[in-house]
DNA sequence: TTAAATTAAATTGTGTAAAATTTATTTTCT
DNA sequence: AGAAAATAAATTTTACACAATTTAATTTAA
């Protein structure tokens, strides 16, 4: 009987890699019910920020989602007030969302957050600066 | 005007780790798509083949799942013929997951998946296992 | 020894994700 | 110009995930 050792769960990449992008996701989710965000409202909010105004198809672009997943998300950000949607008077298709004053707000109490997950994270800088590098390779080499 | 670059998506290391977890699903699909099995399905299966026999309790601890996920992936699993589900006698809150023929033949069909999503990740083998290893790290120091 | 606490699954509700399809709009090509 | 192709969102469907609650069974403790 063949013993099947790389199907073992211990020696796949694919779980914990899965694992524990579900479990930073929990970690967030104290810190992020405080400013009644989800984790991918969250990272669409991180966008929005840093661009003021954004197409879904951008936002898509940047976010790696699709917009199966991405139209909800920005209705309901839309609906806490967070962004504006509107389409453009350039080309209809596109759908332009913008970021409101209360949008922008929101930045300055989401602004402990980076720091209080580090903090949640038991492991030397240098470690997670080496993860950060290979997951960006991994993505890099592997996503397109 | 504060610049929050700690916040900016690019300084995020959730982010990365979570478009790197749903880009392996992603790239998993088309493969186990033959085999009439989702990516949860496949690491319950996994899990099944290591054990032969475990109760939804243990599957839920070696998975990082909770019965509101994995109820639903065993009667799945139960309905495709490949586990059985049965309540333990000593203990009737448990329900014993047995490995059935047929989900046991088809762990020769997943036999070549793991060298099939090795070939679809352009990295060294090296940097793979140090993120192996950094995961691990990270699973050990951060869950629970 | 039986009421209280604990435990294990199942259920319910909310929010993703992605594939596939649809709708509306714009661009390209003849 | 007008048909065909391409594009951008939205919708639909299927399948998770997890928090919170419920149900049923078992254990603990007064």
């Amino acid at each position: 009987m063949a013993n099947y050792e790389q199907l073992k769960l211990s020696n796949q990449l694919c779980f914990p890699l899965y694992v524990c992008a579900k479990e930073v996701v929990r970690l967030y989710k104290p810190l992020l019910d405080d400013l009644d965000l989800t984790y991918t409202q969250y990272i669409t909010m991180m966008a929005m920020w840093e661009h003021q105004q954004l197409t879904a198809k951008e936002l898509g672009e940047i976010l790696y989602l699709d917009s199966g997943t991405l139209t909800p998300v920005l209705k309901t950000l839309e609906k806490k007030g967070f962004v504006e949607r509107q389409r453009s008077k350039d080309d209809e298709r596109s759908l332009i969302v913008t970021l409101t004053d209360v949008g922008q707000d929101l930045q300055h109490k989401a602004a402990s957050i980076p720091e209080k997950m580090v903090s949640c994270i038991d492991m030397e800088l240098e470690d997670l600066q080496t993860l950060h590098r290979l997951l960006h390779k991994f993505m890099r080499t592997s996503i397109q």
